[in-house]
DNA sequence: TGCCAAATATGAACCGATCCATAATGTCAT
DNA sequence: ATGACATTATGGATCGGTTCATATTTGGCA
């Protein structure tokens, strides 16, 4: 491998000469800068980064801590991280922690020894107060999280905006004509999965219609809850003309019960799902969804970061960027009344 | 952040003990060791990783390098890559190159500039000679090709048999009785798409059935393939009882195309489909696969590429390891035997 | 033409580890 | 007690960049 005095030697100039024109920190001008830009070109010149980031003691590499790439919500927002910084010059280190909070630890000082310039995260949901993000930033790391904010944390963020995409998806159902809207929730413990049922109230109240606690299951965010709890309700007294469904997997689950009750829909019950699904084009109906701009939170958030990183943001408040998720109407709910008002 | 003059100050001995007692280059025993692990943890110190690198020459990071993160075949891969990587004190660098070899080209530049002690690589096809591989290698720096190997290059490489693979498939569907099998395939630039289309050929000479080239379509490995293909070849003539689909994603198609034949799934028309495929639980029938062991794939090319690097291989020819896809046996292929053969 | 300030190039110190030649210490036989 | 040898600790050179104080060149003006 080439290194810096191998180019000074054959472009006869000094090595800060060639510094100066890889950096440009100091303008170098004509021949000079021709010499040393065809030396770099002969001898295939990159500078050696471990080198660079010892004197420089910054690394030009950001850490990116998600609970598990194959969790098909998390390669969007990956690749939307790296593709933001690649673009800006900076290199991702990804971590999986399953979600669990000592895991998280442990790769926090991985990314501290390997002097890391900022950190991208999803935390994982945790009770503790989250000490090790707080040492990070105490440290000077700057830090964004993503999607999920730690409780009592002011720290730079990216998030979907929840209660909205929920309402979304359940005006539209109320504007299809339905008054008997079942919800299928998320754990009670994800500050997610609350805020998707608040936004399934704020719908309902906007237009009087009283919130009727047995139209609401708990599930899990997996598919088989879905399947399970739509069979429940569907079965129940209360029997709704519309479902929605806090997240896609449970929503996959609710399309199969349909299905195994002989229901057509969206004719004898309509479905809306928040957060798109991979293969939700294949299948009929195609589901009616509020998707997640998953890449565009990982593209937004490493720039935030490195803005950060850059000394770009002065101010002292945390920065949070909430972004707007959007409505696709398919299949699921279109095309048909209601029973309860025209019969279907 | 305390540097290693820091412990040794505090714990009154030199820089080269602490370096020793942190490396276990040479032992360092009883008091001396005592005082200097209690100095690191006081410091909580962290070697710096830059300044290790640069001295030792080795990065204790691994390159890979995908097409796109967002193709559900490579979490998987990546995630067992990782696990592997980290089990063994590495850190893996990951670079979306969409399959465009000039990507490839400016990201082994940067691999390069970072000194990676390895690359892992799912190479881009391409007619053009892999050039940057070649010179990777002949850098010194080794290098493992995962599912697909460049031709005419001799390197280390963890594949699928794909042949068997499409075969298991085929041999199931001749043991339920099926005589005429159609199959889509994938380009015939793909080595992957040629190979399966080879082991459907060898079961159907196993038991002596003649190759039919007009039960052959030639997909593109996407879902719209195998629906249209599907269709096309369901109203065709020639009439498959059964049919094999080389990958996942045209499965999905292939389903949906059935559904709306009207066609009963597997008592008109069987399906199996090289490669899982997420949400292939979830809908009816459940689909007949042979599953490629991808979190395998990244794992034991990891472990490959770092025995490697340590030099504990000394044999001078290319390893190849190569991995037995799992026969998945579910309804889509279940529970009938062919019209042909018994009504249906 | 000569002088001074501005602009530009130089090279040595430095970042924080590793590693090796050398020094110091310890062990044992004589 | 002493020399010979093995064992262990030391400290300085080194990796390849960046950076800044200093040296050199350039250009404008009297």
């Amino acid at each position: 491998m080439a290194t810096i005095k191998n180019v000074a030697r054959r472009a006869g100039v000094s090595v800060g000469t060639v510094s100066n024109v890889i950096n440009g920190t100091v303008a170098v001008k004509g021949p000079l800068r021709e010499r040393v830009e065809e030396a770099i070109r002969d001898l295939v010149f990159h500078p050696n980064h471990a080198a660079r980031s010892l004197k420089s003691r910054r690394s030009h590499t950001l850490g990116m801590v998600i609970a598990d790439i194959t969790n098909p919500f998390f390669p969007l927002m990956v690749r939307g991280a790296e593709d933001a910084a690649l673009k800006l010059g900076y290199l991702l280190n990804i971590f999986n922690t399953d979600d669990h909070v000592e895991r998280e630890r442990t790769v926090f000082g991985m990314l501290r020894a390997r002097c890391v310039d900022g950190v991208l995260i999803a935390a994982a949901p945790s009770s503790d107060p989250p000490t090790h993000l707080r040492d990070m930033m105490a440290t000077g790391v700057p830090l964004v999280c993503l999607d999920r904010i730690p409780a009592d944390l002011p720290v730079d963020s990216v998030l979907v905006d929840n209660v909205m995409g929920a309402a979304m998806c359940v005006r539209h159902l109320i504007a299809m004509g339905h008054r008997t809207i079942g919800v299928i929730s998320g754990s009670p413990r994800l500050q997610t999965a609350q805020d998707r049922v608040a936004g399934y109230r704020v719908a309902l109240s906007e237009v009087g219609i009283p919130f009727n606690p047995a139209l609401v299951r708990e599930g899990d965010f997996r598919a088989e809850s879905g399947y399970l709890l739509t069979k429940d309700l569907c079965l129940s007294s209360t029997f709704p003309t519309a479902l929605f469904l806090a997240n896609g997997m449970m929503g996959m689950g609710a399309l199969k019960a349909i299905q195994e009750l002989g229901l057509r829909c969206p004719q004898d019950i309509a479905i809306a799902v928040f957060d798109d699904v991979p293969g939700a084009d294949i299948f009929r109906p195609h589901l009616t969804v509020v998707s997640q701009p998953a890449y565009q939170m990982g593209y937004q958030g490493t720039e935030l970061l490195i803005q950060h990183i850059a000394g770009k943001i002065e101010s002292k408040e945390p920065v949070r960027i909430v972004l707007q998720p959007e409505l696709k109407i398919r299949e699921s709910t279109n095309g048909a009344r209601p029973r309860t008002t025209t019969g279907g």
